[in-house]
DNA sequence: TGCTTAGTCT
DNA sequence: AGACTAAGCA
């Protein structure tokens, strides 16, 4: 059986509201590792990965991987049943045909119930390619949403161009062409020097979640995994943020160095194979940030303007901006927003927030089209 | 000829607000007690009734009975030319077909003045039942109101089941069942303890206000009347709460005692005949609580949770969250709501304000319709 | 974070 | 035409 208490339904709350109308059913696959969701959108266009930690619940317990095949416009309205704050708690039985929903008010003298009803769907599987990106652009993810908006008012496409110097968002329009040139700043640079350096990517395929994640029984450290070899490292000092479950991709950032997970090598062997918990809370102490999000912690996210780019080579891509638009409604998740791009390979648009992450997969425009 | 000067535009507004999408046109009946309308809803399946006691204007004067037949979408067009904190005078004649609306600048610099048609209304006699209730559910409006929209996103209807730790209402939908408990408390107990004892029921049938209600000439304090015999009397003292104009029914509170009308049996002879006046704005002081609806008075509504139960039984009701929804909306009216439940029998949904109250009346759903 | 306005869907 | 949902503004 599953049960995840969750100490704020908001957070689930946001996490519907950024993908509802992406995706209208799917999987939560749940194991010991914690909740995971990946589907296609709608239009089989743009590929959603989410992934809420255990540790990221005040209480989390599953004896058993299940998929919770959940309609999200069900959940999406049974969620808005409950207040922000109010203490969230998921419980399904091993063969349930429900998932069952209890909002406790913080003062307990309220409670409320739901049973929702779940469904059987069939898990495509997401071959989510395990890509290094040549680019990484971290910015704060308020800035990504206003640029989208605007260029959207304009056409229909956005280039991305990524230098040394910054990023440009180009877009054509009937009526006009705009373009916003972010340039790289020290301020934004120092700012999320370690951000997401080791959870940023690592949408194991399922494969990872099926057997391994419940395999091991690893730390519930913020380590980050080495997507082939977890079992046997731990490399505890690598910032690289590798944290593919699956192996299938893993993330690669450019500059390591900054060697600021904590390590719990201890445990790593100790689990059987797979310990892909990449520690979204306290690693890279991003985590800790995002949380914080409406907190307006001026000295992360809002204030400094820029961006913070790593790269080996210049890449330009063209994407849809519908798409984009739509992904930046995780903005209510986190101040921070990266995208992890190659050329000709679809981009990743990442947000983390203390309790996981939601990354967007998107495939860039090719030619004129 | 009537003439009525109300201090705030704004409460004409709420109450239009409130019912206008349940009753298309009414009849504004006004005599000297005050202003009533009573209508069902347009599929005569809910029963609103409004009371405007003529103390709570800040002037009032009728000279004579009469109905104003309004369309309800008008007036509400019509005041929404008027800025909340206007003085609101209604004027019209003896047999205008018109009806006066002027607004006043609090500081006079500005002065706004409509007319609007009238209409013929077939006032269709009105049957209020006259019960005593087994169960009264004391509650903050906002509790009631959320509880109503969340689970009116899961089905049609809501079974309320009244006990003696608290009041749970439930729902079930196509996607998902939902319940919420809500647990009295001690809190809510106290701060609801002498919350409309008074004014709570009695709504007269039309007939009462017709001959019965004018030939007492009764104080004009808040001595409840009685239906029968209100010339002779004055029992200032008593806070029974009766205000039943027509004498059809008569509202209990089981526990009166409170005794806190004013007397002002002095005057009661004194005017000619017809003193219909109830006190709604001062008897038993929660009025007053009541008209400071958004001002968020921790300790009176907002900041106490739970609820206040009296009862004599269990009840289990079901109801149409559709109506109780659009009930719902006097919340801009009143801090605080009264459920009142007797199996078998229309709930009423009691919403008290400054000048008057708002009382729905709602037939149970029976067996699984 | 809440409220108001605009647009879409029923 | 009305109601509901989503987006923008305060």
């Amino acid at each position: 059986m599953l049960e995840a208490k969750l100490s704020d339904a908001v957070i689930l709350k946001r996490l519907l509201d950024s993908i509802k109308e992406l995706v209208t059913d799917a999987n939560f696959d749940c194991n010991e590792e914690g909740l995971k969701l990946q589907a296609m959108d709608n239009s089989h266009v743009a590929l959603v990965s989410v992934k809420m930690d255990a540790d990221g619940f005040v209480k989390y317990r599953c004896d058993r991987p299940m998929p919770l095949g959940v309609n999200l416009g069900a959940l999406t309205k049974v969620l808005k049943c409950a207040k922000d704050d109010d203490v969230c708690t998921l419980k399904a039985a091993d063969d349930a045909d429900v998932l069952n929903l209890t909002y406790e008010a913080k003062n307990s003298d309220r409670i409320a119930e739901y049973d929702m009803k779940l469904m059987d769907i069939d898990a495509d599987q997401l071959g989510i390619p395990d890509t290094e990106y040549d680019a990484r652009v971290t910015m704060p993810a308020a800035e990504f949403t206003r640029i989208c908006r605007d260029l959207s008012q304009l056409g229909e496409s956005v280039r991305i161009e990524v230098s040394k110097e910054g990023v440009r968002f180009a877009s054509d329009g009937e009526a006009a062409n705009g373009s916003v040139l972010l340039k790289q700043t020290e301020a934004a640079r120092r700012k999320y020097a370690d951000y997401g350096k080791d959870d940023v990517e690592a949408e194991g395929e399922q494969e990872g979640e099926a057997e391994g994640s419940k395999t091991k029984k690893v730390k519930k450290e913020k380590v980050k995994k080495e997507p082939g070899d977890e079992d046997t490292e731990m490399n505890g000092a690598e910032e690289d943020a590798e944290e593919d479950d699956g192996g299938e991709f893993k993330a690669k950032s450019d500059d390591e160095g900054d060697g600021e997970e904590e390590k719990s090598d201890a445990d790593e062997d100790s689990s059987n194979k797979k310990k892909r918990k990449k520690a979204p809370a306290s690693a890279n102490g991003k985590a800790a940030k995002k949380s914080k999000k409406k907190s307006g912690d001026d000295d992360d996210d809002g204030s400094v303007g820029g961006v913070s780019i790593e790269m080996n080579q210049h890449v330009t891509l063209t994407f849809s901006l519908k798409y984009l638009v739509n992904f930046a409604k995780s903005q209510s998740l986190s101040d921070t927003v990266q995208l992890m791009m190659s050329n000709d390979v679809p981009l990743l648009v990442s947000y983390k927030f203390g309790q996981g992450h939601i990354h967007y997969y998107l495939a860039p425009k090719i030619g004129d089209e």
